[in-house]
DNA sequence: CCACTGACTACTT
DNA sequence: CAAGTAGCCAGTG
């Protein structure tokens, strides 16, 4: 397997609950930075075959990029029960919905 | 190996 | 705040 999706999938899972990150953020996690893009192919890669809280990946605006059509809604109504809050413009307060790396601890583990 | 594509990001208008 | 432009990197053909 890919290197870089190993740990992108490795750190998506580690999201706790309520939190969201953003492409660039998982990238850089993951030992990539920059690599935003490839983060976005690999959730539509893997998430179904990872069952990944794929819907816990934003983009940098704090906002949902993907089309109405393409799981926007489902991805906005899963964050809603998380606890994530929507503003009007359909964007999240990073400021507190943004998982706080400070956290990170067992990615490197990866026994998950 | 080269070229194209993409759930992105940062900067500028 | 919204729209356009340029730079990014890895995966796929």
């Amino acid at each position: 397997m890919k290197p870089f999706t190993e740990d992108v999938i490795r750190v998506i899972r580690n999201i706790p609950k309520g939190k969201v990150l953003t492409y660039g953020l998982v990238a850089a996690l993951a030992g990539h930075p920059g690599a935003a893009r490839q983060v976005a192919r690999v959730l539509h890669t893997m998430s179904s075959a990872h069952n990944l809280p794929w819907h816990r990946v934003i983009n940098g605006q704090g906002k949902i990029s993907l089309p109405p059509a393409g799981g926007y809604e489902i991805q906005k109504k899963r964050l809603e029960s998380e606890g994530v809050e929507f503003g009007r413009s359909n964007r999240v307060d990073l400021k507190q919905v943004l998982w706080d790396i400070s956290s990170l601890d067992d990615i490197e583990n990866g026994t998950v």
